[in-house]
RNA sequence: CGCGGAGUGGAGCAGCUCGGUAGCUCGUCGGGCUCAUAACCCGAAGGUCGUAGGUUCAAAUCCUGCCUCCGCAACCA
């Protein structure tokens, strides 16, 4: 029988569409389960959405849809996505789906059966128009962070898991088991941070919100999102449904790869809940970094350019996954760039890789008709032995940069060896027509194995060579293994592409898009009414100094005529204190008083932000009198 | 002392766990080749490895202080 292999992406809170960061990890487990299945293994790769939850209660309620109306058209463009990314999911879970909420209902009352759960009182700090509860620590100096109005001190009745009674076998787990979580430096991160610090118990039950699956025995909650969204690793294989055969089958997962932001719940939370539950625990969970947006100087709108159905409809999918394997190493973070993409296309697809495709099949057709066979190279069949061994410890342990790194070397072996042995040369006399053959034999074995390996990254790509050297790609990655080709050239794989010429285009598609944008939000109109409810009062800087331990505040004093207010603004930044006095500027005057870094600020200062990133305050015309009402 | 990461030839990085000729990719310059996608191959220039001290026969690598940069957190009403 098949080993099986369970790997899983997290599943994705579609409040908004889905961007490049989300990309590059469902890419990174595609090409893991690729490699597994390549590898004889019995895989189920899962991904899927995390559907409840207040933030996208409010932003259906904003959109003026329901929120089962607004996650079906995000999720929709996800599937898309997916499909045009070439991911081989088995399976895809929404948290609205109907097996799992009643999955998640059932694992909730057997917690609470079993006393792991239990009712208590939630006392928190509610700011009561924005329906939100808060910690001490996230309030803006005592108001909420949201509003800024003040909060009250309530209590609310609350289903409570007792994560608290698992901190020793939690800690016992990330000490004795260096496997479980990787990259290593979380281990201390977790522990230090999070787990010696001592573990509270965490709230899971909310009546704050309708959107989530309501507690059985208790419908005027709702479950919160640690046990609805974390189970959905097992109730995605159907666990406490009628049919759990996927479950028993492939339960415990082999590794949960997730993003750093959220290593701290997959290596806590969710081991916990499966303690609690009596399960077996996951094998790995692995936290790769982030692709981060930077060094991008032609272009200002970075983010619209690095949508990645933009970048596929361009340059290929399989240009864009090899680069998101290739540029970001192990568990640390990447640096998107256009200029960085368009380079791995050009040097390492297009004249690396495609190239040696290239010649290759063009040397065989023109000097044996396609027809090749010969004798394998002891010299080159140890290199390739080789970088098979290191190819397969890298992708093991899911390091795909170094994994790809090896199977360049084999390609610029490839490059070289025709260099050395010169085929060209070789064809003109009749007696080297042996060595010809061999050459061209041993370049087509080279290009054979490269495209078994790079087939979990760049699948089609990996078809496409196997198509042109006219094999099977079943036949096994030992070199000379593969005895005959039927060499046939197609179009070149990887056109060149002019840095300057897609650098510029890049940009304007990211313009296009901004001006799109632009006029949506023109459509936004206001009535005159709603504008004045804003009252906007010209204002003299009386005085002005920063505010302590920080670095972007001012305060100042604003006469108003015939009331003094004090205001905060952040822009410490742009402005020193003494350049202000004096100056004229127009105040919001009826806003809400908020704290600000334990300083009182009674109005807004209006200000614009400049297209470069700075900031300058709009100042009125000197001979105004403090008071005066702009309309 | 809020948490963390990083400072290595022009750019981006590896090496640091287990001290001992500083390596890779791109770029630059020179050469070769012409099968190939102005591609490929060879060679060269260029770094006292942030800084000051310490340990050592020997430190990019271990220890200590300092400086700088970048995330995050708090602050942009």
């Amino acid at each position: 029988m098949k080993e099986k292999f369970y790997i899983t992406t997290p599943i994705y809170y579609p409040s908004d569409n889905l961007h490049i960061g989300h990309t590059y990890c469902t890419v990174a487990a595609d090409t893991m389960a690729r490699y597994k299945r390549m590898c004889g293994f019995d895989v189920m790769f899962l991904t899927g959405t995390d559907e409840h939850g207040q933030k996208i209660e409010r932003k259906a309620a904003e959109a003026g849809v329901t929120p089962k109306e607004y996650v079906d058209k995000i999720v929709a463009g996800i599937k898309v996505l997916w499909k045009r990314m070439d991911i081989t999911n088995d399976k895809f879970i929404r948290t609205t789906d109907d097996y799992h909420e009643k999955a998640v209902a059932e694992i909730f009352e057997k917690l609470y059966n079993k006393g792991d759960i239990y009712k208590s009182e939630y006392e928190g700090l509610y700011c009561a128009p924005c329906e939100a509860f808060w910690t001490e620590r996230q309030l803006a100096d005592g108001k909420c962070p949201d509003c800024g109005r003040p909060v009250e001190k309530t209590k609310e009745e609350s289903y409570f898991f007792r994560l608290s009674k698992y901190q020793d076998r939690l800690e016992k787990l990330l000490v004795e088991n260096p496997e479980f979580l990787q990259p290593q430096s979380r281990v201390n991160e977790m522990l230090s941070n999070f787990i010696r610090p001592g573990l509270e118990d965490l709230c899971v039950s909310r009546t704050s919100m309708k959107w989530g699956v309501p507690v059985k025995f208790d419908n005027k909650h709702v479950i919160y999102v640690w046990i609805d969204a974390l189970s959905n690793y097992i109730t995605a294989l159907g666990y406490g449904g009628e049919d759990d055969s996927l479950y028993q089958k492939y339960w415990p997962a082999d590794v949960h790869l997730v993003g750093k932001e959220i290593v701290r719940f997959h290596a806590i939370i969710w081991p916990a809940l499966l303690m609690a539950l009596d399960l077996p625990l996951p094998k790995k969970v692995f936290g790769h970094g982030w692709l981060l947006l930077g060094g991008d100087k032609m272009s200002k709108s970075k983010g619209n350019v690095v949508d990645p159905m933009i970048l596929c409809d361009r340059y290929g999918v399989d240009a864009v996954r090899y680069f998101l394997m290739r540029e970001v190493p192990f568990g640390a973070d990447g640096i998107y760039s256009s200029e960085n993409l368009i380079n791995r296309i050009n040097n390492d697809l297009a004249n690396d890789l495609g190239n040696l495709v290239s010649r290759t099949a063009q040397m065989c057709e023109k000097y044996f008709g396609g027809e090749i066979s010969g004798t394998p190279s002891g010299e080159l069949g140890s290199l390739a032995a080789e970088i098979s061994k290191n190819y397969t410890k890298n992708m093991d342990e899911m390091l795909f940069s170094n994994a790809l790194t090896e199977v360049w070397r084999l390609i610029s072996r490839g490059n070289k060896y025709i260099d050395e042995t010169m085929p060209w040369v070789l064809a003109k006399n009749e007696q080297d027509k042996g060595k010809l053959a061999d050459v061209l034999y041993n370049l087509c074995e080279i290009l054979r194995l490269v495209a078994i390996f790079i087939a979990p990254v760049m699948p089609d790509s990996s078809k496409e060579i196997f198509a042109q050297l006219g094999v099977l790609a079943d036949i096994c990655e030992t070199f000379g293994e593969c005895k005959a080709f039927t060499v046939k050239k197609t179009g070149n794989m990887f056109p060149r592409l002019d840095l300057e010429k897609e650098l510029s285009e890049l940009d304007s598609f990211g313009k296009t898009e901004e001006k799109a944008e632009e006029k949506e939000e023109k459509s936004n109109i206001i009535t005159i009414d709603e504008f004045f409810k804003t009252e906007l009062m010209v204002g003299k800087i009386l005085s002005c100094e920063p505010v302590e331990k920080s670095d972007k505040l001012l305060k100042l004093s604003v006469d108003l005529g015939d009331e003094k207010r004090q205001v905060v603004s952040g822009i410490a930044q742009w402005y020193s204190a003494e350049t202000l006095v004096g100056k004229n500027i127009i105040l919001v005057a009826n806003l809400a008083p908020a704290k600000l870094r334990g300083v009182i600020s009674e109005g807004m200062i209006l200000a614009a932000d400049n297209t470069d990133g700075s900031c300058k305050v709009i100042f009125a015309d000197e001979s105004l009198a403090p008071g005066s009402k702009v309309r």
